[in-house]
DNA sequence: TCCAATATAAACACGC
DNA sequence: CGCGTGTTTATATTGG
């Protein structure tokens, strides 16, 4: 078997060379002092170093030591210090590419260079598995990257500020009960629906749900709410139905089926869930899921569904970005397998190329390795 | 700078 | 009338 990893590390190097090469009518072509050449010399461009060092320090650890290709980088403070101007350079890749240019994403992707999001597309992430404690930990990414981090000492002083809006594409910090949860309104509603058995919630379950499982709106200011309907009468992914006889005051809110794939997308958006919430280890952290937080999502899941039925995809993704990726790994592969197909055939209108990404980003941060499609 | 997405606030209507 | 729900408008913030 091919090991995808590693071809897919090889089309970031290739992506990378791509866009430096993109980048050099504006850089200017000049000989370089021996600080810039130094720089230069940086397998992957600063931005995505700073994204991971970002990544590793929102488990409460530091990023020591990152190994890519065999080329180390262990000197963070001038990544750091580096200005934006220099985000983008990315020496010539170390690795020959081979012509792989049929794996190659299309032109555009280019751009999501800048992205965390494009981590997660192109699986690199995956591989980060952080355990809380002081010893050192040494992570293989994709076959090829090596991550060496060490507990932060002092820990970051916690912030009066503001929490930052949703979404942002910093990785979130570990969860606790007085830090805004890092999904925007339409996630924590879309969550809030597909957990529901009938898939389809009054806005007062819809806030009961947030609040239950995000301990920050109990004592969030009022406006949130306002936020949640406003939300869902302004967001076209929510439809209200008609009221179940008894319910009282208000409707039943559904998601609609033809705009999942925008709320997965919205999903794709949302930084990685924290590694403390995505380790294995299910013992329930403050403010993380109970185990039956989705027992109608995980039994959807279980039960062998229909191929082309886009539902367990959401349903893998909220189940997923909740309780880790060690969730899916109880599934039987014909699971994984339908998902994957799924996440394929579904969308093949013009957007489908983007679709597709989307949707193979959100198995990859879910951790469901898709096939390679039958050729 | 512009734009899209999102958050937040507020006003208002409606029905119980 | 009070309250919850739903709609709409306006504005601010953030990141690409």
């Amino acid at each position: 078997m091919v090991n995808l990893l590693s071809i897919q590390f090889v089309e970031l190097l290739f992506a990378s060379f791509s866009l430096f090469k993109k980048m050099a009518p504006m850089r200017g072509e000049r000989g370089g002092s021996p600080a810039r050449a130094a720089r230069a010399s940086l397998p992957l461009p600063r931005r995505l170093i700073r994204q991971i060092a970002r990544h590793v320090a929102s488990s409460g650890r530091s990023l020591r030591r990152l190994e890519v290709s065999g080329r180390v980088i262990d000197n963070f403070d001038d990544i750091e210090d580096a200005s934006d101007e220099s985000d983008h350079e990315v020496a010539q890749p170390a690795v020959a590419c081979g012509g792989n240019a049929g794996n190659l994403p299309p032109a555009d992707h280019d751009d999501d260079l800048t992205s965390l999001s494009w981590l997660q597309d192109r699986n690199l992430l995956r591989g980060i598995n952080l355990t809380k404690g002081d010893v050192e930990d040494t992570k293989m990414i994709g076959s090829q990257v090596i991550i060496k981090t060490e507990a932060s000492t002092p820990p970051p002083a916690p912030r009066a500020a503001s929490p930052p809006r949703t979404p942002c594409k910093a990785p979130p910090s570990p969860p606790a009960a007085h830090t805004k949860p890092p999904y925007s309104f339409s996630c924590l509603i879309f969550m809030a629906i597909e957990a529901a058995p009938a898939r389809a919630l009054p806005v007062k379950e819809i806030y009961a749900w947030i609040v239950r499982h995000f301990p920050y709106f109990r004592h969030a200011p009022q406006g949130w709410k306002n936020s949640v309907r406003h939300n869902l009468s302004l967001n076209k992914c929510f439809h209200k139905v008609a009221a179940a006889p008894g319910l009282g005051k208000g409707s039943l809110w559904t998601v609609d089926p033809q705009h999942r794939s925008t709320l997965l997308q919205a999903f794709g958006r949302q930084p990685i869930p924290p590694v403390a919430a995505a380790a294995e280890a299910p013992a329930p952290a403050k403010n993380s899921p109970d185990p039956q937080l989705f027992p109608f999502l995980a039994r959807r899941l279980r039960a062998r569904p229909e191929p082309g039925a886009d539902e367990y995809l959401a349903a893998a993704t909220v189940l997923a970005m909740k309780y880790g990726p060690a969730v899916l790994q109880q599934l039987p592969p014909a699971a994984h397998l339908v998902i994957s197909r799924c996440a394929r055939d579904e969308h093949s209108y013009s957007g489908g190329c983007e679709e597709r990404r989307t949707a193979e980003a959100l198995l990859n941060l879910a951790g469901v390795c898709p096939e390679p499609a039958p050729s």
